[in-house]
DNA sequence: TTGTAGGCGTTATCAC
DNA sequence: GTGATAACGCCTACAA
């Protein structure tokens, strides 16, 4: 058992109420002597106060639980480490779930959030393959009773929750452009998971760009995959086999997987193939050819996010919806037909 | 005000404490009917019993905190992804922290952990420059009162912490010896942060492999860096000046930095520089060339660290000290002189 | 300036 | 079978 505040309080003499309004620095006179035997017991019984009992009276955790898909995707891991850093600066512990995708580890660790009674939830990307999943899903996060920021659009379509997105249309239209205007003319793509809202957002900015170049899109040059490096390796045969002169990866993963297999077929790039991906995660440069791909202004987006989550704390009801733009980087792994 | 077990108790016509006696299956008989009323008054309610009460009367919070120096290095990410995946399945969320090698960081974590209560802490890598600041924050550790269970050595030489750690200087001498035995002489080091003791146990297997092939380390081969791209990118001219005709790369990420540099001094690997990393990072077989690298058992060693997790939750007491070894992956970035 | 008492939401020990 | 009652460790009126 731990030293509580009566123990300080029966060794320095005084009640633990006293003691109570000393560590809180309340603005109350209290007598410099007492004050002096307070903070002495506290440091010689090293004293700190459970932030348990704290929170249960306060009914303020100083705590947001954080859900992301993939925790190893280095935007991700880049994204929730700037989070980390500015909350921890404003005394607030975040509690990070993984849940691959997985709808009933969501719905899990969503309720233990809840349970621990954290102060706000931030869900990145919150959306799954199966429809009757989302709807699942939205019920319990509308039950909830939480403040919740999501990064990516609100797919579950729930009135109070505050939406930090980035304009995924047009990161598929950028993507697309970008390549048209090489001349390719056969685009394939090499999707993240098919039913999830950024794979059919990029998707519509695809066919934006490619209706603006009086083409019609090809269901043929798609290749559904998933938002990993295998899936990318995976889909270059099959689109290879469509002809495609450019591929359009769905992030910069999904690149990587393309380079991977490029070199088994002794393609080289981007003489033989173009690629651009998503993302431009820190090894995106460093790949040879370094990797032209549509950058998330990921310090924006995290700021936003700590921003809403600090207003939330504050008591503010209101939710925020902001929108950010992605940006072409060009580089070496893109040229002309 | 969320609904509380007074709510169900009042609704369902029982006393807070039968409900209670319901929710935890206690063995103790209670009549079907009333179960049935209780049940129904939950589900009516939607009652979830508060976390931060349970853990005040119970005093465990199922809850571990985990400190970790870079989240952004894959190897970390999927070392951390692991223990989370495995924790949750065991009911068990983490509180990670971003410490950046900053030891007030560091403390600031460790208080905030402890003062939550957390059942158990996860420190990876928990070392810094100053030897000052080790030793203080060895002392905190030590008042803490928290089980912890470090990945790496125990630096602090803290006598009840278990430790899991992967043979440093069996790395260094790995990596070192590949490259002794390819006919290299002038083998220079790129390391991470000098001071720290992964950085000095990797040096020593440098030395230890050199020595075995009579040679005398040469101080103005070491180039003191960081564990980043950013330092390897920087430490190339310098080693070149030094005739080195391979590197050392005391990691994954080390190793990219002397990648992307090496284009600018067009240098191709492993022709004009042979070149070997740490930690098997799931982009150092899509580099051009591919790495070769020292891999860590990140498996094994986040298993071992959620079974010592769960054990000192069970109550046991002992430390437990664990070693895995390395294992050298040759690939593409390294050939004869 | 300091202490008393009640409450935060549970569980656990006894009674009834 | 079920219900008081006292913890768990702290905060906060309200008294004194």
């Amino acid at each position: 058992m731990r030293t509580t505040i009566k123990d300080v309080a029966r060794a320095s003499g005084v009640s633990p109420a006293t003691v109570s309004l000393i560590i809180n620095q309340k603005p109350v006179s209290i007598s410099h002597e007492t004050k002096e035997k307070v903070y002495k017991a506290i440091k010689e019984l090293n004293y700190r106060p459970n932030q348990l009992a704290i929170s249960l009276v306060k009914s303020t955790t100083n705590t947001v639980g954080l859900l992301i898909p993939d925790s190893t995707n280095p935007f991700m891991a880049n994204l929730v480490r700037r989070i980390r850093l500015k909350l921890i600066d404003l005394g607030i512990l975040v509690i990070t779930g993984n849940t691959d995708y997985d709808p009933s580890l969501t719905k899990k660790y969503l309720r233990a959030f809840a349970d621990r009674r954290v102060d706000a939830i931030v869900i990145t990307q919150l959306d799954f393959e199966k429809e009757e999943d989302v709807i699942n899903c939205a019920n319990i996060v509308r039950e909830l009773d939480v403040p919740i920021i999501s990064y990516g659009r609100d797919v579950f379509n729930i009135s109070n929750l505050s939406t930090i997105e980035v304009d995924q249309v047009q990161i598929g239209y950028l993507a697309t452009r970008h390549l048209l205007s090489l001349g390719h003319r056969r685009i394939g793509c090499s999707t993240g998971n098919a039913r999830l809202d950024v794979t059919k957002l990029r998707y519509e900015g695809y066919k934006k760009a490619l209706k603006e170049f009086d083409l019609t899109p090809d269901p043929d040059m798609i290749y559904h995959g998933q938002f990993s490096i295998e899936s990318g390796s995976e889909s270059l045969s099959y689109l290879l086999g469509q002809n495609a002169t450019a591929i359009f990866a769905f992030n910069d993963l999904i690149a990587y997987g393309l380079y991977k297999s490029s070199k088994a077929y002794h393609l080289s790039i981007p003489e033989n193939l173009s690629i651009v991906g998503v993302d431009d995660i820190p090894y995106s440069d460093i790949m040879d050819p370094p990797l032209t791909t549509i950058a998330q202004p990921m310090e924006a987006v995290a700021d936003c996010i700590v921003d809403t989550v600090r207003k939330s704390l504050g008591g503010n009801q209101e939710s925020i919806h902001q929108i950010y733009h992605p940006i072409l980087k060009v580089r070496g792994s893109t040229a002309h037909v």
